[in-house]
RNA sequence: GGUCGGUUGACCGAGUGGCUAGGUAGCGGUCUGCAAAACCGUGUACGGCGGUUCGACUCCGCCACCGACCUCCA
């Protein structure tokens, strides 16, 4: 089939026919998270829309290399360029070692990652593991003449960057009005200019995480490690770099920055970036305490979830919108995507129950290329998903003997819902033991509810019977202040 | 204040200068012992005011409101 993949280039502001440099190779970067607490909502969003593209380019063919960074130091808590990593930070909270944050930390979200049915990235660099490569980046700035050192840190010389090449083309900010509208921060004298940023910072005598240098014993800044691991696993020069829309200033901005002054060329071809989830009409974020965990969402303990919500719905939910538009967390809107994936899925089942005709009353080869046209325009899954859901009344006309379908139709309707469903959308089944868990746990809420009935009616005999029988198959209830709660006893 | 984006029916969420997006919920119907599912049908939706046009939700201008970034953030 002949593909005609258009995305949004973040840094021309417009569609673009995709176009790999080494096809059929693609190489792809995506930032990934500081990884200091748990993974929210707010992290399926970047985690989802490039599994998806990712999931859809090795669906065309393309051999994608994938590098998803772990930020495991070097992330300060503010733009002075002072004050805490925030691993740090949080190792000194819980009383840990900045790598045991690291570990507890990234593990959670590799399982958060696993639930939602993201495929891991071809490889996972994190930044502490390439300190070397990053100072190697920063001798090639200060060659270059775009890096100084005061006191044993090196920052990047925005303004004589500037002068050749352009700093702010893909935020749209101009340099001059940057400075004149930057607040002055404290611990930035060393700076030539408040908009320089650090590439190596001097660590100070209580910070854990340092590491040798020629300038200082220190560690590197933030925006450098996802220039020097790009580089070093994707080329000088690759195909696409995604992340999320809060990263394009300061955070990708100085990537180009560094890489361009080191390379003397543009690193990356194609910039993607995914908009905000937010929450009540605010962004989600860690920093502004408004958000809601991804284990919080699966398992429905949180003040503002009325239950819980399981992966497959999470990323059905982030999949109805599109990865440019911000999308506005609700019960309603998740209770809403559930039913729908329900339905979705229910009907891929039913597409093994169908009896072939002679002929077919639908066209199923212009359903797949609508579908293909939707993914073909920037990713277009909201579109996407109306056109399977298009197939979904196919399916249950022919279901209900509305409509017919011939055997080789059917077999096309299979293969189409399985690539766009489970291959590009990458939604799954739930596993029968996940089924089973929540069905127990419902099933023993109805129970205890009817044996709480009795106990009302004073029905002592029926509530021992139910009692005694559950006993006997290794369920123990017991009546506590709180009310009834059961353990499984096997 | 600067830059950028948004405002679509009960809710979520696409999209287009004239032709049904889709999902969820609601209502009516078919089916059915009842219910559910499924199918069929159903809603003066496009922030406000002007302008361009044969025709604008879609283009232009102004206004209002909301948000993102300009500090760390997916």
């Amino acid at each position: 089939m002949n593909h005609n993949l258009q995305i949004y280039n973040s840094l021309v502001r417009e569609k673009v026919p995709f176009e790999p440099l080494n096809p059929p190779f693609v190489g792809l970067y995506v930032c990934g998270p500081t990884v200091y607490s748990d993974a929210h909502l707010g992290h399926a969003r970047p985690a989802i829309t490039f599994d998806l593209l990712f999931r859809y380019l090795t669906h065309l063919g393309y051999k994608v290399r994938y590098v998803r960074n772990i930020t495991d130091v070097g992330h300060l808590e503010n733009d002075a360029d002072e004050g805490d990593d925030k691993i740090q930070k949080k190792a000194k909270l819980e009383n840990l070692e900045p790598m045991e944050v690291v570990q507890k930390y990234m593990a959670t979200f590799h399982r958060n990652m696993d639930q939602l049915n993201t495929l891991p990235p071809s490889i996972e660099p994190r930044a502490s593991g390439h300190i070397i490569e990053q100072q190697e980046l920063i001798k090639k700035i200060i060659d270059q003449g775009y890096g100084y050192e005061v006191n044993g840190s090196v920052y990047f010389d925005v303004n004589k960057y500037n002068k050749k090449y352009d700093y702010g083309k893909l935020s749209g900010r101009v340099l001059e009005e940057l400075i004149a509208c930057t607040r002055t921060l404290e611990g930035q004298e060393e700076k030539k200019n408040s908009c320089d940023f650090a590439l190596w910072k001097k660590a100070s005598p209580e910070h854990l995480m340092k590491w040798p240098s020629p300038w200082s014993e220190g560690f590197p800044g933030w925006h450098l490690e996802c220039s020097a691991m790009s580089i070093k696993y994707l080329g000088e020069v690759f195909d696409i770099h995604g992340g999320g829309m809060d990263l394009k200033f300061p955070h990708h901005e100085c990537e180009i920055a560094q890489s361009t002054a080191a390379l003397g060329k543009e690193s990356v071809r194609y910039w993607m970036h995914n908009n905000m989830i937010t929450i009540n009409g605010q962004k989600m974020a860690r920093s502004l305490g408004n958000f809601i965990t991804l284990d919080q969402l699966f398992s429905g303990e949180h003040e503002l979830l009325e239950q819980p919500y399981n992966p497959m719905t999470i990323r059905f939910f982030i999949l109805q919108a599109h990865y440019r538009s911000t999308m506005d967390f609700s019960n309603e809107a998740l209770q809403a995507a559930e039913k729908g994936a329900q339905k979705l899925m229910k009907a891929v089942e039913t597409i093994d129950k169908l009896k072939p005709s002679s002929k077919s009353s639908i066209d199923i080869k212009a359903l797949k290329k609508k579908c293909y046209e939707a993914m073909d325009d920037d990713l277009n899954t909201p579109v996407l998903l109306s056109h399977l859901f298009e197939g979904v009344r196919c399916i249950n006309s022919v279901a209900d003997g509305c409509e017919t379908v011939t055997e080789a139709d059917i077999n096309e309707l299979r293969t189409l819902f399985n690539d766009f469903v489970f291959g590009i959308m990458g939604l799954q089944k739930e596993s029968s033991q996940e089924i089973g868990e929540e069905l127990t746990s419902r099933l023993m809420e109805i129970i205890i509810g009817l044996r709480q009935d009795a106990k009302e009616r004073k029905e002592w005999a029926v509530s021992d019977k139910i009692r005694d029988k559950l006993e006997k198959v290794g369920v123990t209830l017991k009546d506590t202040k709180e009310g009834t709660v059961w353990e499984v006893g096997l």
